[in-house]
DNA sequence: TTATTTGGTTTATATTATAAACCTATTAAT
DNA sequence: ATTAATAGGTTTATAATATAAACCAAATAA
């Protein structure tokens, strides 16, 4: 039987962040924001998910006088990744 | 930016349906169920949902005494499959 | 000094997924 | 012959999820 999909992953928005930051290892709101698409509240609903989830780790503080939230994968949220990678090749691969 | 993805196929049971699909061409209600361990519920309403998409046809007719429901993948159903294939490679692939 | 923009969060709503409850017919048990 | 289980589903109620709208505080621009 084809396993189970990690439902914390496997969400468009959520998928994509997680994407951007195992190519980045870190980024920030406004990047993740530019680079997903997503409205601000949207966004902001995932990354706390994901955050909750121990999958990326979150760290608010002021770029002058600016505030800036920047996200960071946790090696938690990067075996959750591949995990959830594996899982999907099942789903999309041409089988005989 | 990474591209949409499908959401009538980013869906666990309706792309495990699709998956199997592909591969087999043509299978009825009772094997799906058997194969993704859904409920029968949970996966009528989701055979409707392709159906109605037009990424499935749905046959139904008795099989000796007992009613069978058989499903082929149309042609739309696996251009469309073949899209998130694309699609959902882009979030999973490593890039540098 | 009043708009507007930036960088977000909270909350309300719409959509979706899922299982429970149900239905009809068949076969098995008594 | 009657009752109980099983097969093969569908319909509907509920729970979970995604999403955007509304909001807020501070900074910059007009």
């Amino acid at each position: 039987m084809l396993r189970p999909l990690n439902p914390l992953l496997h969400s468009e928005l959520r998928l994509a962040v997680m994407s951007l930051l195992v190519a980045t290892g870190e980024a920030d709101f406004v990047y993740l924001r530019r680079q997903t698409g997503a409205t601000a509240g949207n966004l902001s609903v995932q990354l706390d998910k994901l955050s909750k989830a121990g999958y990326i780790e979150i760290t608010k503080r002021f770029v002058g006088k600016r505030p800036n939230t920047s996200c960071r994968l946790t090696d938690e949220g990067m075996a959750a990744f591949e995990e959830y990678v594996e899982a999907i090749k099942e789903y999309i691969k041409v089988r005989k």
